[in-house]
DNA sequence: GATCCTCGAGTTCT
DNA sequence: CTCGAGGATC
């Protein structure tokens, strides 16, 4: 009787056992899942159940051992049966035409060559060793010759099969890469950082640190993922003819190749994917730092040989690095519009990611102490999918002895006055309010800027002659003496032909028609930004309205709290200020009193909030989101769970990261624009 | 009182 | 784009 149950048991764990390896393979492999989370969970806790009533039925490769085998004291160093080859290098197209023309060179009587081309990842190169279709090795790539054995971690990763599907050969050893996602690393650096533990720099890094962990419990339910993408020595196993074919073969024993690899002909079809796969860099789930090309026929791979240790038959091509170091020589505090100190640390010009920065910023002292950051200090630098310099990190290891600690200046550094500090507040202050040249320019080139009275032609350069000005006949102190200068005036100007203070002074004359909510926002009220302005502009529908009423009558507003209400406030009730804009009605600048509104418009996509990101072909941003607002939809800044839809555009960053890690809708251009025209 | 969602402000380089 | 902080919501 306690046999047949016994027996029974067995059957069932079996069963169990290949459905959770056959979902495993539709989720992780294909994509493209039968069955909900929920119920995989369910087959996987009665798995489980049974596996504890009769331990004798627990296989290393069964599904329930990826997590929580035990930790080993330490790596144990693996000898590969078959090296593991680096790559050749090229930055130039000029380099990849070169080994194209050597490889042609070395093939007689070949004109055109095949190529296998797919993108590099930023990851950890393992080799897997598969024995009748059972994992039972998996080792580092280490110096090529010999790595060592992370078996007990690699089987943590639900995307590396602990058991091949179909008819394997006796023996397979795979080469792939195992490799992080990047939203589920941010989420566990953040989860990190909540817990006080230490943080990663990049994925890269986080993945070759689990990795290479003694617990494997550790690396259990980190956010690794892996593409397959070479053979090791085989066993029973005739190779096809062609590396394409090898890799399919990969595909359909539940191996996961890119499903970026593609076949090109000849150096000019490398180059296209480089090009079309650096396009998509920025929005792929995961860092890339290159593309590979290998000579597709074996054949041709076998007469092509090796030198030294890389393969004649591959090339890597490789991307603008996004990361580099370089040395902070110095740090200097800048002024902003309200007064902000920002240190921005000055840097041997260092080429990231194709284009050289020599400054980055580092926030607010906070920032400064948090990063440890010093003078002389050799740092890490990131340009990742955006455009913003970032200070990374400090390699400390690197740290002078005279390296000299940042301190905040007591006085503005452009016009030495107190720097004052708000308890609690990470910014810091210069006091001088308009007293400061700095803020004086910041708040004309704010007044000037796209999205207040978008006065083309008034650059920083003029500005500053403006403000400090020798060959102005009168300084600039407020926005309504611009109006006030001749074409004659700007011509005088430094860099200023006729030609440019003709176009200045029209540009001028055009801003003097606006609306009352970029008027607003063009007044520099502190916490007043865009959406603010819009706000009150709706909520009082003129200015007089607004001048007089009380503090309690702003908040009134929606979205505008006592803070905020105070700010708007006080600066109606200074005489400077009501002076200013006295003087600007007095030259010309006016607007049409809008109705009150309350509500939005109404439309089709009423009650739908929406986050771009990226560029569109077909329209600007500003475009879209007009069009977005005039059938009764929403514009955030930030993805959040309640985006209805991300609209993800070419070179797409990190919000579209965000919203595949909130599982929030994404649509491409395409999409968009059908929404828009079914609206 | 805590948490989430937005907005504002400052920033790089070509 | 990122960070910090104000406002709203539970």
């Amino acid at each position: 009787m306690a046999k047949s149950a016994a027996q029974s048991a067995a059957a069932r764990v079996r069963e169990l056992r290949q459905q959770i390896d056959h979902h495993n393979y539709r989720y992780h492999v294909l994509d493209d899942p039968e069955v909900s989370d929920a119920e995989y969970d369910r087959l996987m806790r009665e798995l489980k159940a049974l596996e504890g009533e009769y331990p004798d039925l627990i296989t290393p490769d069964s599904p329930t051992q990826r997590v929580g085998a035990t930790p080993v004291s330490e790596l144990q160093e693996v000898v590969h049966a078959r090296p593991m080859l680096s790559l050749d290098n090229a930055f130039l197209d000029e380099d990849v035409v070169a080994f194209d023309r050597r490889v042609r060179e070395r093939l007689e009587d070949v004109e055109q060559v095949e190529y296998a081309a797919e993108p590099k990842l930023d990851g950890l190169a393992i080799s897997f060793r598969y024995e009748s279709g059972r994992l039972v090795q998996a080792a580092t790539r280490g110096d090529g010759l010999r790595g060592e054995d992370v078996t007990h971690n690699v089987r943590t990763i639900k995307a590396v099969p602990t058991m091949l599907r179909g008819a394997a050969p006796k023996l397979l050893e795979v080469r792939g890469e195992v490799f992080m996602l990047i939203a589920g690393f941010k989420a566990m650096n953040q989860r990190a950082l909540e817990r006080g533990e230490r943080t990663f720099v990049n994925p890269r890094n986080a993945a070759a640190g689990s990795i290479r962990q003694l617990d494997p419990r550790l690396a259990a339910g980190r956010p690794f993922d892996v593409f397959f993408y070479g053979v090791g020595e085989t066993e029973g196993w005739k190779l096809p003819a062609k590396h394409s074919e090898a890799l399919q073969q990969l595909r359909e024993w539940g191996l996961k190749v890119s499903p970026l690899l593609k076949i090109v002909q000849g150096a000019e079809g490398c180059l296209h994917y480089y090009r079309d796969i650096g396009a998509k860099r920025a929005s792929l789930p995961y860092e890339i730092d290159g593309v590979v090309y290998k000579v597709n026929r074996f054949v041709q791979q076998r007469e092509l040989g090796f030198v030294a240790r890389a393969p004649r038959w591959a090339i890597a091509h490789k991307f603008p690095a996004h990361e580099e170091n370089t040395i902070v020589k110095g740090v200097e505090f800048q002024v902003g519009r309200t007064g902000a100190l920002t240190p921005v640390a000055r840097l041997e010009p260092v080429f990231v990611g194709g284009v050289t920065v020599s400054n980055a910023t580092l926030h607010n002292m906070d920032e400064v102490r948090r990063k440890d950051v010093r003078i002389g200090d050799t740092v890490v630098i990131r340009r990742a999918g955006d455009v913003i310099p970032e200070v990374v990190k400090v390699i400390l290891e690197r740290r002078p002895k005279n390296a000299v600690e940042v301190e905040l200046p007591k006085k503005c550094p452009i016009c030495g006055s107190d720097v004052e500090r708000e308890e609690g507040e990470a910014v810091a202050r210069c006091t001088g309010g308009l007293f400061c040249a700095a803020q004086r320019k910041e708040a004309l080139r704010h007044f000037a800027s796209r999205r207040a009275l978008d006065i083309d032609g008034l650059g920083s350069k003029i500005i500053d002659q403006l403000v400090e000005g020798e060959k102005v006949p009168k300084k600039v102190r407020s926005p309504a003496d611009l109006y006030r200068l001749t074409a004659e005036d700007y011509a005088a100007l430094e860099r200023m032909g006729e030609k440019s203070a003709a176009n200045l002074v029209e540009a001028l004359g055009r801003s003097k028609q606006t609306t009352l909510a970029r008027f607003l926002y063009a007044l520099g009220i502190r916490d007043v930004g865009e959406a603010t302005a819009a706000a009150l502009a709706n909520h009082f529908g003129s200015l007089e309205p607004l001048q007089e009423a009380s503090e309690e009558a702003i908040q009134e507003v929606p979205d505008i709290g006592p803070v905020v209400a105070a700010h708007v406030h006080t600066f109606f009730r200074q005489k400077h200020n009501r002076e200013v804009i006295a003087a600007l009605r007095a030259v010309g600048v006016t607007w049409k009193d809008q109705q009150r509104r309350v509500a939005a418009a109404e439309g089709p996509l009423t009650g739908k909030t929406f986050v771009l990101t990226g560029s569109l072909d077909s329209m600007s941003r500003d475009e879209a989101s007009d069009r977005i607002v005039a059938l009764g939809g929403k514009v955030a800044g930030s993805v959040s769970k309640k985006t209805s839809y991300v609209v993800a555009g070419a070179e797409a960053g990190s919000k579209l990261a965000k919203a595949q890690e909130l599982a929030v809708e994404v649509l491409d251009e395409k999409q968009f624009l059908k929404l828009l025209q079914s609206g």
